[in-house]
DNA sequence: TATGAATGAGTCTTCATTCAT
DNA sequence: CATGAATGAAGACTCATTCAT
């Protein structure tokens, strides 16, 4: 009668919404995507016809989780970037990111390229998350805090691979361990391998992002469309060289 | 058309489980578990029946292929535990074992203890893998070629989580890196980071069917929302006791 | 937002249940009975519950629509019949119904006995608009502008075939002369045709569980197909014992 | 084990086909296509997974059922064209096509181009039909039989009225005698019309299929592809005229 | 024996109907 | 009183598993 904020907003169906996002969380969680709409449902305390009215296919109340989940990483990792070192920034990220991940279906099977399941809509968040990344990465490397050599997908095959990690072993804090002996690796520390070469001795710094025109390093911003050039002059010359086509 | 004669059975049976089997390994690898058996069948050139006759369920199929697949693994563990020294024998084993998991359906989702397949007759054979890692591991560790504060089950967790690395990161000889990356880790050296959150919450069961208001039985009908007091009345007075909000 | 004062209440609900009832027509006649609820309402402007506040079922409002052109329709063969020459008004009645029918759901529908849709309520308003027919073509029979032969009956009959005539011929002058010519046949002129047939056939039940060979009983799992035999030797024996076929 | 006729046919397969069909044809015929598979299958006394063995689709079960229809009412067809006078062939064609609409959903659903069912892959068989149609109406007029004006177009329309007719009227006979009425229109006897003037006589012929480059009468065969051009002249010179595009 | 047909429990999804707001 | 959220029975379809041929 008076809540005027919100659009056609009735608060029990705001209830319900929630309590369906959270149940389906939770469930896929713990037993993966492939659990029935009808489990969730059960375990929100509505009917079928509820989750329905909210997500109109399986597939959408799938993006609607992670769309949530991914959204508080991206917005922590922002305040990350706004209040620590650069370094700090990077690895308390990573750490979080990872953090999510003691589960099933995981943020980070939505994360990788190749998930198994489809997720047409989530490409803009996720497409966000990796560029919040690729600049905190490269913020921290020119803090010196980690190896030059790193790249940005480099960056998000090691998220997975320690979400799996922390899922697999099974005592959370021997897990945190491992996550750490594996994010020490990005450190440029560095010391003593003792048989076979080791990968940081034997390969050259990884290429950082250039201006495709005159080479000049180029500043990622943490919003907006990646550059390619420097400048207006670069792209103008750029788009002279193109073919006609 | 007609079976030939009697010597040959045999033989048709051995060749018709070898092709099931490296069917269903392929189907695994590019598809997951999920791949129907009907499929795996017809890409064996076998009827459904015929699968069934060597591997009396779908869990049976799995278990054989990867069976198969963690025993060969073995016995390369044990030829290198026998041929090489300690820490490249270690290493090297750790590097086979990822090496298998560049597809959908991996033997880590087999190996780790809470793969989302059951498999309990795997055991013995998964047993045996652990076994070896852990003899390897050991000896690594009294060869000072791995840490001592390493343990069976973090070798394990580190091997899922590598193994998820090399399957999120599609530039293969970048998956190799970083597996090198997280492997050197192991090695005599040394730092620390933060800490992670993870998104649930929990609810109370469904109300009982009495009027919330006057405890009035109510009638539950088979279709529409089920109520939640006995009349317009009880409504509109729980309401005004409602806090406004 | 509020509701003005207490007065008007009243239009407001007239105005609605209008816009209910133009709402379901044209949903009808463009999509056929199936049409869901809710698209009504859509497309009236009101909730779903406004819909039922008019129409208690679906039923009702199908009904309503119906009854609605039925009245209109049986109003305008009343005018004809104190109007118009009795043969006149007997055709220029029929060519009413008819025209009314260039949709999906029709009056026609409704009209005829075996309508898919049951019609209780309507009965009275349907019996009003075949004894209007029956009136009307009496009348032209007397004054000879009617084969006597035809029954009322008859000319329900005809008036559903005109019906779906037009329907089905796209050119809508096309339909008319079609429409006209048949309804030509009813004036007195006159010979005879063939003769039609259908495809039918009828199964026994399922077989009950015993063993139809040695009458043990069968186990039934929960899957799979269910056993006619105890087992190979009975299912060889009952083999040998059927014709060659 | 000795029967060759056939590939891959099962006798159990088979028979389970034609029960479904047999019993899909029935169902259809006494509830409409809204019958629920499940009732199809119950019906033809098999699970419902047999009948999505046979039929992938709900869709493609109707289609195979209305496709039988139409082949068996297309060999009957021309069956009548090889050995009646061109006139009864005609008439006891219309009547035989009438004659299997006695039922809720008929092959004149089908047969009319703006159907409630989408049918893409019947497209063939009615178009066969159609053309047969064509091809008997033209055969009849130039013996005659059927007065001039009438058109392909104008045939299905009636066929799909009269099918109609007959569902409406439960009485058999009186349903056959009100087709015979209406059919006996097409005749070219066409005696008095008492009032309003009739479509007899205010209409010049229908245009008779003739070459679109000379004009020349064309002969409609029964199969293949309807002529355009009255022989590979007039087509060659039609093609010089079109633009090049 | 190998083949592939038959089975039915279980999944996603729709929609007429009822009630909270 | 109007709105639109909640409900659950029912329908189309899949697939592991078992048996007839």
């Amino acid at each position: 009668m008076t809540t005027v904020i919100g659009a056609g907003d009735r608060s029990d169906a705001r209830r319900n919404r929630a309590r369906v996002l959270s149940a389906a969380g939770e469930a896929f969680a713990e037993r993966g995507f492939d659990v029935p709409l009808g489990d969730i449902a059960r375990r929100a305390g509505v009917g079928a016809g509820t989750v329905y009215r909210h997500f109109p296919t399986k597939h959408a109340l799938v993006e609607a989780v992670f769309s949530q989940q991914l959204g508080e990483l991206v917005a922590s990792g922002e305040r990350r970037m706004a209040r620590s070192a650069p370094t700090d920034a990077f690895f308390g990220f990573l750490t979080d990111i990872i953090g999510t991940a003691r589960s099933r279906a995981t943020v980070c099977d939505i994360m990788s390229a190749d998930a198994s399941w489809p997720r047409p809509v989530l490409t803009a968040t996720v497409a966000r998350l990796h560029q919040l990344l690729a600049v905190l990465l490269q913020a921290a490397q020119q803090a010196g805090g980690v190896r030059p050599e790193i790249g940005p997908d480099d960056v998000v095959a090691l998220t997975v691979g320690c979400a799996a990690m922390t899922a697999a072993r099974h005592d959370h804090a021997a897990g945190l361990r491992l996550v750490r002996l594996t994010l020490d690796g990005l450190r440029p520390s560095a010391p003593g391998v003792t048989e076979g070469r080791s990968f940081r001795d034997t390969r050259g710094p990884y290429p950082a992002p250039a201006c495709e025109q005159c080479g000049a390093a180029l500043t990622l911003r943490p919003t907006g469309r990646p550059p390619r050039y420097c400048g207006a002059a670069c792209r103008q010359r750029a788009h002279r060289r193109r073919p006609a086509s």
